[in-house]
RNA sequence: UGGGCUAUCGCCAAGGGGUAAGGCACAGGACUUUGACUCCUGCAUUCGCUGGUUCAAAUCCAGCUAGCCCAG
């Protein structure tokens, strides 16, 4: 009896090839797009694509008939608002940076899309991500990066379960992109060729502020003080929301060389400003802990830490200090430790695990 | 109003007779399944104003205006 699969289906070149490769494995393979945010119009209109589809259906369908294999849309536009964009929108407003994909990769598409695939009789959910699943020896499910290290995506996917795992397959980490997109082309899917998605999904404009004031009108932190570390006052802020550790665009501040935000405080609405070197740091704490290869944290550990999706990994230490915080002590500084982020630790290729910066 | 100093892009700032550096900010683009960072490109026909000297002035001269400092 061949195991039932459901691939969450964005209609974008990754997803495509999962569905693909899985029947040429011999699985019996069911397509599904997950509709989330998106308003019927805009839905079938959108031109760009990736991993919250924007011209989704149409193309995913297209590539299902292809494949000849079984297509649905499932609406979960209601787990997307509650688990994402009100996540998203909470954190900005007590000054702290979300990154929506995890939040969207936790409850969305492994916990609401796992449960409805389940309860129609699937073994497995697959998406073309670029990230593999694999058992290690003392039992647990990891995850390990990618062959192509250029284009791992296993950050955005820490926080995933024991369950979660064991009931997911991700055929596209064993290629490289090249790899995938030829073999788009060699069985003759129309999206080979579309762009890498990007930008947050449910912003399309990317203006991310504009989206939190339209969101929760009345709550919009007002403008305050830009400041330095010893307190001066050097400028007027739109409203924290605006701002992330790190930025340096938008400020409207000239020095006479380039600064960044430093600190964000929420208590006092001000928003610290500093050089470059300000901006680097050592210590992070970490809470909201998932371990993945391990059981548990216990004494120290040397892994290292990749502190933002694009952030290449760097040594560095961890310890619990509470029962759900860890300290992670990085050998040489890192820039922009960001509350609200998270940080990830890897063993190897291998996902220890992760937390969100506090 | 006695003396002195300064006025060049939104901010800072080169240039001292030969046809406006640079940094910051800003805009656009690239990169990117988060926010950022980074990178690339663009950005004063004009030098407080008015005259004058000169083939040629932001650069020299005069007056005016504004700001700053020292005396009162």
């Amino acid at each position: 009896m061949k195991k039932k699969v459901v691939v969450g289906m964005s209609g974008g070149v990754d997803s495509s090839v999962a569905a693909y490769l899985l029947k040429e494995q011999g699985y019996e393979v069911m397509g599904v797009t997950m509709q989330i945010w998106q308003d019927e119009e805009e839905f079938v209109q959108e031109e760009n694509g990736g991993c919250c589809g924007l011209s989704a259906v149409d193309d995913a369908r297209r590539v299902a008939a292809t494949l000849e294999i079984p297509y649905y849309v499932m609406n979960f536009k209601r787990e997307f608002k509650e688990n994402v964009m009100d996540y998203f929108v909470a954190e900005y407003l007590k000054g702290r940076t979300p990154n929506p994909c995890i939040a969207c990769n936790r409850y969305v598409k492994w916990e609401s899309l796992l449960k409805r695939s389940m309860e129609i009789g699937a073994d497995y959910i697959a998406t073309g991500h670029y990230a593999k699943v694999t058992q290690l020896p003392n039992g647990r499910f990891a995850l390990q990066k990618s062959v192509t290290a250029a284009k791992d995506q296993t950050y955005a996917l820490y926080n995933l379960t024991q369950y979660q795992l064991s009931h997911t397959l991700m055929p596209v980490g064993d290629y490289s992109k090249d790899q995938i997109r030829a073999i788009a082309e060699e069985i003759g899917l129309r999206t080979a060729n579309k762009p890498d998605s990007q930008e947050i999904c449910f912003v399309p404009d990317n203006d991310y502020a504009g989206f939190i004031d339209r969101e929760a009108p009345g709550q919009i932190p007002p403008p305050g003080n830009f400041v330095l570390a010893d307190g001066t006052v050097i400028g007027q802020h739109k409203g924290i929301t605006h701002y992330t550790i790190g930025q340096r665009k938008g400020l409207g501040i000239a020095l006479g060389k380039p600064v960044f935000v430093t600190e964000i405080r929420p208590d006092t609405n001000e928003v610290v400003i500093g050089s470059n070197d300000d901006v680097f740091g050592t210590t992070v704490y970490a809470t909201n802990l998932n371990f993945m290869s391990i059981p548990d944290l216990e004494g120290e550990m040397e892994v290292v830490g990749k502190i933002r999706y694009s952030h290449k990994g760097a040594p560095c230490t961890i310890r619990k200090v509470e029962e759900d915080k860890v300290v992670c002590q990085f050998h040489e500084s890192v820039r922009a430790i960001t509350p609200g982020q998270a940080v990830v630790f890897y063993d190897g290729d291998i996902v220890v695990g992760g937390g969100t910066i506090i």
